[in-house]
DNA sequence: GATAAAGCCTGTAGTAACTAGAGACTCAAG
DNA sequence: CTTGAGTCTCTAGTTACTACAGGCTTTATC
């Protein structure tokens, strides 16, 4: 990792990266990183390149972009000579999901508090959380669990 | 569904509570549910238990409580006298998760409404969101995704 | 050079919480 | 009786990893 044209094996680039071997390979085996050379002997040898790109992917799922978001943004940025304007579309179309998980976030919170807070007296002998997951037409809870995500 | 004697087949069900038919079969599946009664024809017939049981289940995942942690609710609500501080324990443990995953994608929001921002003159070659995911020690991106749960 | 431990390989399966068929049996209405 | 809807079990898939198992390679030490 001291010039440009040396190459490194997984383990160091787990290291140097702080992304799992395991994940890596993952991350080959769906594309998002390119298959690297391999040693005689059948080690993955990467580059830097390679740890660039491992960069990116890093930094994009941990600002919760799914794999196939990531693959586009991926894909963007290889192709497109000025790809910002359709950059902001994956991006936005993302920070609004994000906005709708924390505002489910919230309203979770909000009744965890409440009942918490309402559970504080240990001593009665009815329990306000169980009372209310009980109830049929509790207005405090929102009556399914939601789940989003498209791959 | 007009005597507490009365069954019903597992379409109404799903119907009466919105839950997927076979999503009730995976809470049966998984303990959280009795297997109910069966038709001489092998449907299952559900009583007035089971709905508010799945009622349960049902509002306690919308609170983003694990399948675990809904079995750990259950016991403790069938078979303690006073079930109350043991349900706050783990409802305040859950509490937190929450707010953390809130944490989490306010961070998340942070970054994107910032670059979001950036790229909205769609005009510039260079992309600041592409550019600060390639970008190995950009103070303002996490280093890496996280991954919380446990069963 | 020999040896042992660590590293790496592929393949398989598992995690959590669902969800979607396929093929076959049951039920209700016409 | 027939037909279409309902229900059954079983298997597999979704998303993003994660954990072996068994076997080959590399490295460090003697």
């Amino acid at each position: 990792m001291k010039t440009a044209s040396s190459l490194v094996a997984i383990g160091p680039v787990s290291k140097r990266t702080g992304c799992n071997i395991e994940t890596i390979r993952y991350y080959e085996r769906v594309g998002l990183l390119q298959a690297p050379v391999r040693s005689p002997g059948g080690y993955r040898l990467y580059g830097n390149q390679h740890l660039k790109r491992l960069t990116f992917v890093r930094r994009a799922r941990s600002l919760g972009f799914s794999i196939d978001e990531v693959r586009t943004l991926l894909k963007l940025a290889d192709e497109r000579k000025r790809p910002c304007a359709e950059v902001r579309v994956v991006a936005a179309a993302h920070l609004g999901d994000v906005r709708a998980k924390i505002a489910d976030l919230r309203a979770m919170e909000r009744v965890l508090d409440e009942t918490v807070a309402k559970c504080a007296n240990g001593k009665q002998s009815d329990c306000p959380l169980i009372e209310a997951l009980y109830r049929e037409d509790s207005p405090s809870i929102p009556p399914s669990p939601r789940r989003r995500r498209k791959g």
